[in-house]
Formats: C-alpha cells, sequence, structure tokens
DNA sequence: ACCTGAACACCGTTCAAGT
DNA sequence: ACCTGAACACCGTTCAAGT
C-alpha cells in the first residue's frame, strides 16, 4: 500500500491525468464543454488542486494543444512508409492528415485555433510545429522530388506550407460542414492532390 | 421632436444597432469580448431589450456572423473587373480574399469557426455561402477558361472548391501564426497561386 | 417595444486553514 | 501536493411590473 491509499490524495499524476481527461472531453464534448469545475470533478480531485499544475485554465489549454498536436503529429508521420514513389507518399501523408482533422475535429480546431494566440508569441509553438517530424518529413520529400527531378525546384519549405496550407483549408472546410458534398470527399481530395502535384511537377 | 423623444426610448432601430456593434466589438476586441451586458451597456439599452429581437446570444452572433460574411462577399466581387484575363482575375479574387482574412481577422474566424455548428444544419448557410457572388463569379470564371480551353475541364465547381480550400488554408495559417515568414506573404501567396493555376491549366 | 431591478445557475479564480 | 469550504466578480437568461 502507499503511503497515503487511504488518504483522499488519489493522484500520483494530477497534472497529466488533468490533460488526458481534458482531451477526452474536447474530443466528445467540445472546447466550451471542458470547465475547471466539471473536469476536477471527474477526477475527484478539488478545484484549487488543479492551480498546484497550472497557473490558469488558459495554461491547462496550451499544455491540450501541445498533446493534440503530437498526437496528429504522430499519426500524420505514421502513415508514410520509405518503399513509396514520391507522388504516392504525398498522396498518403496529405490524406492522413485530413482524415485525422475528420476523425478528430474538436482536437483539430483545438490545435489551430486562437483563443490562445494572445500569449502565442511568447511561447515557441510555432517553431515546434515547423520542427515537427511530419513537417519535417513533407520538407525532405519534396527535396527528394527535387533531386530526382519530379518536382520544380523552388523553396522546398515554401512548398510544403503551401501544401500544408491545402491541406488545412481542406480540413476546416470540411470538419466546420461549409462543403456539402460529403459524399464526395474523396473526388474532392482526389482533384486537389491532383492540381497541386501537377502544379509542382517539373515540366 | 419625434414621440418618445424625451422617453428612455433611444432605438428606432435596436435590431441592427446590436449586430453592427457586436461586429466593431468582435473586431477590435475578438469574440470573447462580446458580453450582452456589455454590448447593451454600450447601446444604452437594457440586457433584457436584447431579447425582444433575438432569442438568445446564439441567435444575435448568428445575425453577426451572416453581416461579416456579407462583408468578406462584398469585398472579394470587388475587386474582380471584366476586362481582365482569366488568370489575372483569379489572381486578384484571391488576393483580395486572403487580404480580407488578414484585416478582419476576428471577423473572418468568426465566419467560418464552429462555435454555432450545432444549428448551421438547421439554417441554410451553407447553401447561402456558396451562392454567395464571389463564390459564383469564381465558378463562372473557370467555366470561361474551360470553353477558352485554358483551364482542364474538371467540375467546375469542384475546382473553385479547391481554390477556395487553399485560400482558406493560407488565410488560416496567416492569421493563427502559424506562419512565421510574414515578410514572404507575397510570395507564399505567388507560389500557391503559381502551383494552382499550373496545375489547372490545360496542357 | 422598450424600461427597471431583482434573481438564478453557472463560471474562473483566490483565499484561509487544514493534512 | 493535495484537501475543504467560502468568497469574489463575471456571465447568460428569466422574471415581475412598469410605460
Amino acid at each position: 500500500m502507499s503511503t497515503h491509499n487511504n488518504s483522499s490524495y488519489h493522484h500520483g499524476n494530477l497534472k497529466e491525468g488533468l490533460i488526458e481527461e481534458a482531451l477526452k472531453m474536447l474530443e466528445s464534448e467540445g472546447l466550451s464543454s471542458i470547465t475547471l469545475r466539471e473536469l476536477t470533478k471527474r477526477l475527484g480531485t478539488s478545484r484549487s488542486a488543479l492551480y498546484r499544475h497550472y497557473s490558469s485554465k488558459e495554461e491547462l489549454l496550451k499544455a491540450v494543444i501541445q498533446a493534440g498536436f503530437k498526437r496528429l503529429d504522430t499519426y500524420v508521420f505514421a502513415s508514410i512508409s520509405e518503399d513509396l514513389d514520391i507522388q504516392t507518399k504525398i498522396y498518403t501523408l496529405g490524406r492522413a492528415y485530413i482524415n485525422f482533422a475528420m476523425l478528430h475535429p474538436n482536437i483539430y480546431r483545438m490545435i489551430f485555433g486562437n483563443e490562445l494566440e494572445k500569449h502565442r508569441e511568447e511561447s515557441c509553438d510555432i517553431k515546434e510545429r515547423e520542427d515537427a517530424p511530419s513537417f519535417h518529413s513533407l520538407v525532405d520529400i519534396i527535396k527528394d522530388g527535387h533531386e530526382k527531378n519530379i518536382l520544380k525546384k523552388e523553396d522546398a519549405f515554401m512548398q510544403a506550407t503551401v501544401l500544408w496550407a491545402i491541406l488545412h483549408g481542406l480540413s476546416n472546410l470540411l470538419i466546420d460542414g461549409h462543403v456539402h458534398i460529403a459524399d464526395n470527399i474523396d473526388r474532392l481530395y482526389e482533384l486537389s492532390f491532383k492540381t497541386m502535384l501537377d502544379g509542382m511537377a517539373l515540366k
């Protein structure tokens, strides 16, 4: 038995437990469902206990964003394998990206939302994002395309950003219900991908 | 003098005044700054007066979104003139779109945000959006490109959606601070536009 | 078609005082 | 590194009663 097994202390890991539970609430009920009162209630702790780990709700949500971003990054990164050709790699990575957004719309929105933007400059989130494995992979794939004379030799980082932009745009349009061709997501992605790749192709 | 000039009634047009003032608050201070208490205070009315026109805060925000969308639509539509060639029309329209987002980030976010999505299916916002003059113009420009054998003959509506997606993606990345090449917005837009147009070009 | 003024349940945050 | 319990200012919304 632990030292205070019979006390009312029950979290060896309240800090992580909080963001774990917050992610659950976010995913199933949306951002507005996350109240500190409900969150601490679910974990069986007092409200003030939360302030031992995060100085405010905003600080906690920052941690939620980071955790959510890591999930997206991992999901996308896992989708690509080395044995694919360049076009297929980009196709697969992009499709995984959009799939994640559609599977976890609330998390996706939170990651790129602006609720906490005022404080974004303070942290180095943005850099971290662009240094994310999945984004770096994309840049590397593009550079590989340059060497193999498949893709136009523009700035690879910027080309990756353009690809990111269309994936981000498609994801947002889809999950926010601005495109009502729900049955044609495949066609829409296919056309987007084809257009981008044709536009980037050498010759 | 009007019939109740000396009374405490001062709005012949409270309904429109509310969304006008809400747009101002949104633009300058962000969505979270819109509280019904502050809003009615600014207009010098009682809080309960608001409920004569909108059944809830959500209902009022819906009207704010519609007004904001109309501004975007008007702004973009005004940017294109008939005497331009097809590529330049698309370039100009797209640039105007992004400029609006950067000029009015809070309004842009509100328009496409999801805070009110639950109720979006009830209304016909989405249809209205796709029936917006600026979007229809884009579809027409693309159809023109088909006839003149300049653009690939895909579904024009879907091609327009792909273009919309990259504009939406770029706008969001820019206004939410996810791209830190602020000085290179022009280059980023240039490359995006060139890639899309090359990808859509016939031959 | 508004007004005043009070009330309700909910929120994030901050205490003082304990273990 | 937590707990209880109370308090604060703020919020959207709903009244009853007036004009």
